[in-house]
RNA sequence: GGCGCGGUCGCCAAGUGGUAAGGCAAAGGUCUGCAAAACCUUUAACGGCGGUUCGAUUCCGCCCCGCGCCUCCA
């Protein structure tokens, strides 16, 4: 299915294929997202799924739609609950830390907040009031002060992952927590404390909530009982999603969610990322090693969606080196000098690259497309300014493109080592304060106006060990930047 | 086994029923005091076997290979 004009299509999970959005309240698209589980830093994975979602949402801005986007936070689950005794802290102080390293992570990576960033422990009463309303359904049954969703009492069950659940018969298997349930598909709406777990002491009893019910619980509340776009990675379809849904409809009668997306998972080095395997990294571990957030931040972009993703070093340095692209560009945009005037064939140029790059995007988050669109306007663009047909006025119109194609890709500015200083994280170079670099730079010119080359490569090499690179354009000014 | 995602130049990765974008890397050149950046040129790819078709990388079938999910998991 192509788009057609203004349309975009998104690949559906629940139909399995592509489909026009149509959101229900015109001109507003309603998201919910499964946030971070904040038991423990959040992994390389979990932000190839989060950065997807940013561009999603960034491109739904860029189109003019409003966007209102819920994430949760789960920071109540069974191994939380486990670290917390072990560490014989209350469960909110074990999982502050990670929330607010969360919030660190996905400011490095500019990804936008999302309008509700919501914490599964300030639902509990939702949560409750949605567990009562299946109950008095008759959709539940208890067992040892839990609660349990009874999945024959939903027909549809599977319709997102099509796995066929009447394979599992019950007491096939065995929860992995132990609890009694009547059939090995049933799912676990409220769970009766263990001695000497936290619990909350609520009307169905005391316990902590299921994993499941509180995305539906925080969707519906901020939402409305039918979303236009859930996001989430494919590990969740089943059976996270799938029983969101159970919930969700059996408790409201209408669908929940109108379109299902589902990132694929990066792998690393053509294998699972595992901690056995011991390739598990964390955003922190990347940029101890060297990395830049706006490397990892391409990286991860770069690679549509619905694509798996072989994360590896040679894919780092790749990423950078395509970042540098980019931002030399806009630097060379904006320091060269042109002759006046303005030539209409780098006007038309532009707005051909706008809407490759737009019908990219439209095109269920064709990244790779959009990201082509660009590369293709900076070959051009350096070409025509080398044949000096590029004028002074191009130049706002061309910085101007860059910055709205940035407003999806966020990869421009070069705020990577503030980045890392906010998360603590000590730049490998001795830093030059500006004033000083530029007064090297000015000793340089110097030296070179007087053709004492080996002072002013002194000093080149001198701001190069420092992290600064120098470039001399055509018209005799001296750009810098780091490494 | 069921349900998915893939196998396109050295690497990453678009795309199309009429022999294929873009990025990175490599080689040569232009520019430069030298670099850097940029540009130009060059190199090179559709897993295999059948089928449909005038024609398939693109559709269909089978096979091979990689990865994931099948109640921890983005």
């Amino acid at each position: 299915m192509a788009a057609k004009l203004n349309e975009i299509i998104l690949h559906n999970t629940l139909s399995n294929r592509v489909e026009p959005l149509a959101p229900i309240h015109p001109g507003e698209v309603r998201i919910y997202t499964c946030g971070p589980t904040v038991y423990s830093f959040a992994h390389i994975g979990n932000f190839r799924t989060f950065i997807f979602q940013d561009v999603l949402r960034r491109f739904f801005r860029l189109r003019g739609l409003r966007v209102l986007q819920v994430m949760n936070i789960t920071d109540v689950d069974d191994r939380i609950i486990h670290n917390a005794a072990a560490a014989s802290v209350p469960i909110r102080e074990y999982t502050e830390k990670y929330v607010r390293a969360f919030l660190e992570d996905i400011d490095a990576l500019h990804i936008e907040m999302p309008e509700e960033l919501v914490r599964a422990t300030d639902h509990i009463d939702d949560m409750v009031t949605l567990i009562e309303k299946l109950q008095a359904k008759g959709l539940t049954y208890s067992s040892d002060g839990s609660v349990y969703f009874r999945i024959s009492k939903f027909p549809d069950y599977g319709k997102l992952s099509k796995i066929d659940v009447s394979g599992m018969q019950a007491g096939a298997r065995v929860d992995v927590d132990q609890y009694e349930k009547d059939d090995a598909r049933d799912f676990a709406l409220w769970k009766s404390p263990k001695p000497g777990e936290h619990f909350w002491e609520t009307r169905i009893g005391m316990g902590r909530p299921g994993w499941h019910i509180e995305c539906s619980a925080m969707a519906m509340k901020y939402l409305g009982d039918t979303i236009d776009i859930h996001t989430g990675g494919v590990d969740l379809a089943f059976p996270h999603h799938e029983n969101e849904i159970a919930q969700s409809e059996s408790a409201t009668g209408r669908p929940f969610v109108r379109m299902w997306l589902h990132s694929e998972h990066l792998i690393i080095n053509g294998q699972k990322m595992s901690k056995s395997l011991g390739n598990f990294y964390t955003l922190r571990d990347l940029f101890a090693k060297g990395y830049k957030p706006s490397t990892i931040r391409f990286l991860l972009l770069s690679v549509p969606y619905r694509r798996q993703l072989n994360f590896t070093e040679d894919g780092l340095v790749q990423a950078k080196n395509s970042v540098e692209r980019l931002r030399n560009f806009v630097a060379r945009l904006k320091a060269e000098q042109f002759a006046a005037g303005s030539n209409p064939e780098i006007e038309k140029r532009i707005e051909k690259a706008e809407g490759e790059f737009d019908a990219g995007l439209a095109d269920d988050v064709n990244t790779a497309r959009a990201l082509a669109a660009i590369f293709d306007l900076v070959r051009d663009v350096n070409a025509a300014m080398d044949r000096r047909e590029f004028l002074q006025q191009n130049a706002p119109r061309t910085v101007a493109a860059m910055e709205k194609f940035d407003s999806v890709l966020a990869l421009l500015v070069d705020d990577d080592d503030e980045k890392l200083r906010l998360l603590g994280i000590a730049p490998r170079k001795p830093q030059l304060p500006v004033s000083q670099i530029e007064g090297l730079i000015e000793e340089r010119n110097a030296a070179r106006r007087s053709r004492d080359f080996k002072r002013s490569d002194e000093i080149r090499q001198q701001l190069s060990d420092s992290g600064i690179l120098l470039e001399d354009s055509k018209d005799g000014s001296v750009r810098w930047k780091y490494k």
